[in-house]
DNA sequence: ACAGCGCTACGACAGATGTAGGAGAATCGG
DNA sequence: CCGATTCTCCTACATCTGTCGTAGCGCTGT
């Protein structure tokens, strides 16, 4: 038998997003649970147990896993220790972790914001309102960098 | 030991994204087969290897494998036969994929566009013209919406 | 007609993820 | 000082993901 392909072998473009150095790919659950803690500031694993939403109730031991996880991953550190139990921290800010999650997905629409705006504005995610706010938010940006640069 | 949490009893908000019935969730590299295939149209699966960036190329049997996945996931479909080999097709379109995934991300934003945006802007990925592009098109939009409607 | 090549079907396997149990050490309340 | 409670540390295990290999069947060209 031929192969199927015959004519058609252009080789795609290569698309390709660098994973950034030590940037960490956190899981849903890991995100979760970052959550928690981001909304703690620090905490025990109890704490952050019961800061899961309501949906995502986990055996005790289940977020300890997870924890530790994010330990090995250096997403969290532990800070101190009460009683005998560990108190943990984010190792970062969600803003950084939601930066990365952006990033991605932009890898995804292949690197432009365009198509993924295009989308919010197509189901109504965003509208009037959030376009004006949006264009003061970006004349303060450039207000701001020409004042610290330059 | 006392339980650690004594007072911090406040149980998060319950922020939940249900995952609209039939929808599959699809893993990176799921989804840059799906991408190959959207890119033709319909094809087999050497087609689609053919197809795959140049940081992806695969063993035929593996992306037979996720082909395989994406049938079950009934994400793809096949449509007919060249010789002995299927011609899949995708099950939906590259815009309800990135909808899905929109959406997903919008559920960890806690479901609002703004910060997103926000994060954008500040990212320097979304420029004055972008914003005017989106006016342009969330008024078609709202002309659209008129016409067709009431 | 048949050798050979391509395709399919299936199985395998390691590493990541989600979820939890058990043993035993540390601590707290009395 | 002692028992009950709560941690910690490890282990376990089912799934999901990423990646292939093998066996065998069906075309196809000569």
């Amino acid at each position: 038998m031929r192969k199927i392909t015959s004519a058609a072998l252009g080789r795609a473009r290569g698309r390709e997003v660098m994973p950034s150095k030590g940037a960490v790919r956190l899981t849903r659950l890991e995100l979760e649970v970052m959550d928690a803690l981001w909304q703690l500031g620090a905490g025990s694993v109890r704490e952050i147990m019961y800061r899961l939403p309501a949906n995502r109730q986990l055996a005790y031991t289940t977020v300890q896993t997870i924890v530790r996880r994010l330990e090995e991953k250096e997403a969290v550190r532990q800070v101190k220790k009460v009683g005998n139990a560990h108190i943990f921290e984010p190792a970062f800010t969600r803003k950084a972790a939601h930066r990365r999650l952006i990033s991605d997905l932009l890898g995804i629409f292949g690197g432009s914001a365009r198509p993924l705006m295009a989308h919010l504005v197509e189901d109504g995610k965003l509208g009037q309102e959030d376009l004006k706010e949006l264009e003061t938010l970006l004349a303060e940006q450039a207000r701001k960098k020409r004042t610290s640069k330059s």
